[in-house]
DNA sequence: GATCATATTTGCCGTGGATCAAGGCGCGGG
DNA sequence: CCCGCGCCTTGATCCACGGCAAATATGATC
């Protein structure tokens, strides 16, 4: 089953909570905001940080601005930095030797690429759409973080709660049917976003059928007919660039098996 | 599919690194060793330690026995203790709404439970076989960890490790056929007790072939049958307690898919 | 050693989701 | 406006694995 790479990428739709940065071709700077008044700072690690902290970090970051398909970090490679997104989705990914690929997950504005803080890159991380995210020094960082015991705790506490996020997909992807794998993708998307945008009513979906397959264990036929299939049962409603839950009490259900 | 629960478990070849206890009913306590002298010191997360924060970390610390079968703690409750284990093999298992089982891993020597240090149990920890522990409260190891940030590194370097592991049985769950499953199974179990014991001709298997059924997101029909299959090509020999492996290279081959 | 309980293996058959194949849709470029 | 290229959908068929049931192995108890 030989990757086929998308080649257009849906710009729209995704989650955009900082400046927009107009062109591709590697990374763009952005002027750099005030940590202060950033808006995922709550949700992110620098949650830890007091305002003497956060000039401080302020400091040693880089707000850059990826352009949908550019990558953040590959998978086999070694990389000095690590990131906090701010903005858009990523698209977090691992290759088996014969091309099969899984998703292992999506970022969204305060998640954190790099809790291992060791310089092998065990995945890729590719943006969906325009992403903005505060790239670091991986050694800078670390240094900070040996200086900053509240920041440490945080990271062990953001680290542990991935950990069972990774639980939470092992029991999707083990036990449940394609139904229950759609079913729980879309509530749990939801959710995520209902965190980071209090607009609920419509859920964008930046990623691909693809995207959403490899997340799953699933194939793109089945992700689209089980959609088609929600769709038909008034659960849904499938737009042009995602969906709107109609019975989300149902759909929770489903997703319990 | 309901749960059928096992009832009388193997007590036999599961790794043994400590002393014995010899009786059940509620974990058994047992005469302090030294930590200095702890045959998984260097594996766990007490490697951080010097000599002298390792005696402190002693009086922190209640060995016990925990019998075959026994409970160190139960999804949806709450805790108010952590663990280090020091011999045997622990299942830890989510369950679904529907009864349904899903095995999150297999915890041996060297391995740490409740890595997030929340009171909110997310998973159950069942003693596979005869399990020794160290039992900390939660309390007073987070607050020996604040004291200590070496060890603070340690264990965010332990839950990182852990959560990459998380992502490579992602891969296994999402992606692979059941032959793939199977001999990944076998030899990621392999490369694990090798780092603790160095004998590796023999693969004790603790647990029931409902327990790795659960874990490889399979049924145990599926499970008995690409055994025998693989025993039938001469790559493994099953033995009452355990296989042996006769053709590894092939193995790892067919495990990468 | 006989009995019993549970775990494991094996055969048979059904099915959910994969695979193969054929359009349809949306969008960017000429 | 038309064309071409991906993405998405839908239908038809296949097959790996699940579900069921019966046979066998293992180990515990008396």
């Amino acid at each position: 089953m030989p990757e086929k790479l998308a080649s257009k990428p849906r710009e729209d739709g995704g989650i955009q909570l900082q400046s927009h940065c107009p062109l591709p071709g590697g990374p763009l700077a952005l002027e750099h905001h005030r940590c202060e008044s950033c808006n995922v700072r709550m949700l992110s690690i620098c949650s830890a940080l007091d305002m003497s902290e956060l000039s401080e970090i302020e400091h040693l970051s880089r707000p850059l601005c990826y352009s949908p398909r550019s990558v953040l970090q590959r998978e086999g490679e070694t990389s000095d930095t690590v990131f906090n997104i701010t903005g858009g989705m990523v698209r977090l990914s691992r290759t088996l030797p014969d091309g099969q690929r899984q998703i292992i997950g999506f970022a969204v504005p305060g998640d954190f690429l790099g809790l291992d803080l060791g310089e092998n890159i065990v995945f890729s991380a590719e943006a969906i759409n325009q992403v903005n995210a505060c790239r670091f020094q991986r050694n800078a960082f670390v240094d900070f973080l040996a200086a900053k015991p509240t920041l440490m705790r945080r990271m062990q506490a953001l680290t542990a709660s991935e950990l069972t996020h990774a639980q939470d997909h092992m029991v999707i992807l083990g036990r449940k049917n394609a139904d229950g794998k759609v079913a729980s993708f879309l509530i749990n998307l939801r959710d995520r976003l209902a965190r980071i945008e209090h607009v609920v009513a419509h859920i964008p979906l930046a990623m691909t059928r693809q995207d959403i397959a490899d997340y799953l264990g699933l194939t793109i036929e089945t992700v689209s007919r089980t959609l088609s299939k929600f769709a038909k049962q008034k659960l849904i409603v499938i737009t042009p660039d995602g969906v709107r839950l109609l019975n989300e009490e149902k759909l929770r259900i489903l997703g319990e098996l």
